[in-house]
DNA sequence: ACATCTTTGGCAAACGTTTGCCAAGTTGTC
DNA sequence: GACAACTTGGCAAACGTTTGCCAAAGATGT
């Protein structure tokens, strides 16, 4: 039984098919949108036959015209070029297809204006929803947050009030590595993050500091180094500069990101350390490249290819008027 | 001198201007769009003081329904979890906005069927064009590609057909490669490359062997290994594991992608292997992460960050109506 | 026989834009 | 003074959809 796919017309409208049903466009738009009770079954098959005969599909265009909205989400992002965000980028996409929707994606290389221009743009392209991955704030991002419109913060709560958010319990994935450090006999621990903190860096941090600090740390003991800039390598590699480079050699880092790591490991390469051995490194990302060209980074592994569902599963519940606070995912440590 | 950006509201439409101009409606869409020559001085000054007054932008639906064609353009993507066609999709991104326009994302996950879903939808979006990196043969394909619909074919030609293509040469590429190992006096070349090969794939390998057999080897001297499935890594790990399976173990090893070298390496550090040293091996992609995670692995480093701009270049030149046949970009080695 | 209600389906306006055509008004030419 | 040519700007249709409202016809109740 093969369905045969008919090649699909672009002018194939409604008119199209009430002229062959010998309806009129009302009454086959009220089907297309399954009003089934107002016309009588006899009616109903014959428009149906003819939706089927002439391969109607609904004008998106049009319709977002008639409605003030489309079926667009725009996903903005701060930089495709990081894996992780790739992979969100990537599992949302394939999850709002699932639903009907279409991905708009725009990446802002984390800068406000850019975010800002393509705020502007998506709201005029009527898109019915905003994934905003890593958000800065903007001034564009405050009246988006002020109107109302249905977004959701991924990774990055919004930076300039709040908002639906998915992510995880960032706290406390920096607590489970203190603790783990810890537990494994570690006496300088140190910590490599952006300068440009989000709250993302900021709660892995400040979970990592307060846990070293309960278990008798002094905080002149935890070696902090932060790096300038946007590409997050880079941030890893200066920092470890500095690290390396001080009178006490930390035998156990946490960087915030993977490609922290990376730059971390970059730089103890060059000064011959072993890793680990001489020191050991996690990272927070874990992402699955990690177990190919990584083998030496232990990672808290966030399950970035299930945000985009838990994404959409977002967007539809504000859609349907019960927003949420936020959705934390569990993430593997070992 | 600051600019006050006011916000954007959606309800100011070609109306609202005109009625604060005191002009009908066809006169601000023609000044709008730079027909000036259609209005008075007094009247065009009056209009574009009321345009700015009220913060009024074209609605891209709007104007999408009237002339047939939106500002959107659709790039259809097999996976963006690989970093190169991520790097690709974000500069890209880049350009199209530069330019005016919208990128619509679809990752494929190099599946035909919704390769072909994406393609109907996008059409219904009634996109101005379609960038097709890594396309695989459908018959969706097969109907845009004889439909003449303004199309860019990426890293792979277009399976089914031919049309503008954007890459580098490939066949060179791989002739590059052998001429290398042949003048480091390597003796054994292997080559690694995925089974259901694309256009770029297949170049790769038959410029490699080409020039190798012109520089004197046999067939069977050179050892080659496909691996099944979508995986690069996954490929390039169990070709690698038939390799250093065999009896005569390769000095030197093509990888058509830089995935597929990190799968190659993994199993050559589990056999024991030093690379480079006991055997090197090169790659075809050579993204900049590389330098941070693979030093080790020496690359035909393929210009992904430019891309977007000659994407871009080659869409406007089709637009205008000049066509082209391809873009070839230049390879860095060495 | 009449009033009332329900079913069925069409008309037409609206969403925001573009553009062919027409109608004034202005200028130029003989 | 007549006529053409150009300038300036508005009307209205069109793109494809949705939906409030109305009308015809049938069903039900008195």
């Amino acid at each position: 039984m093969t369905m045969k796919r008919q090649p699909i017309r672009e002018d194939i409208s409604l008119a199209t098919v009430a002229a062959r049903a010998g309806v009129s466009v009302s009454t086959v738009s009220r089907i297309v949108n399954g009003e089934m009770r107002r016309a009588s079954p006899a009616t109903v098959a014959r428009v149906l036959d003819a939706i089927e005969a002439v391969g109607y599909r609904p004008n998106p265009v049009g319709r977002a015209l008639q409605r003030g909205q489309s079926q667009l989400v725009a996903m903005i992002a701060a930089n495709l070029d990081n894996p992780a965000m790739a992979t969100i980028a990537s599992s949302t996409e394939a999850a709002l297809r699932e639903a009907g929707y279409v991905m708009i994606l725009c990446d802002t290389h984390d800068r406000p204006e850019l975010q800002d221009e393509y705020l502007y743009a998506m709201r005029a392209q009527m898109v019915c929803g905003y994934i905003l991955v890593a958000a800065v704030p903007s001034p564009g991002l405050s009246e988006l947050s002020a109107s109302g419109a249905p977004t959701v913060f991924v990774s990055r709560r919004n930076p300039v009030g709040n908002g639906p958010f998915v992510g995880i319990d960032d706290c406390a994935a920096g607590t489970a590595v203190a603790d783990y450090f810890a537990n494994l006999g570690r006496r300088a621990p140190a910590v490599v993050y952006p300068r440009l903190g989000s709250s993302a860096s900021r709660d892995r941090v400040s979970g990592f500091l307060a846990r070293l600090r309960e278990r008798g740390w002094s905080d002149e003991a935890i070696i902090q180094a932060d790096g300038e800039g946007r590409s997050h390598l880079q941030i890893g590699y200066d920092a470890a500069a500095r690290i390396f480079g001080g009178s006490d050699m930390p035998d156990s880092i946490l960087c915030v990101s993977d490609q922290i790591a990376y730059g971390v490991n970059r730089r103890a390469l060059e000064r011959g350390l072993k890793i680990p051995g001489d020191c050991d490194i996690v990272s927070i990302d874990g992402t699955p490249l990690n177990q190919w060209v990584a083998p030496w980074l232990k990672s808290i592994e966030i399950p970035y290819a299930v945000y985009g569902a838990e994404i959409v599963a977002g967007l539809q519940l504000i859609w349907r008027g019960e927003s949420f606070g936020e959705r934390l995912l569990p993430y593997k440590f070992g």
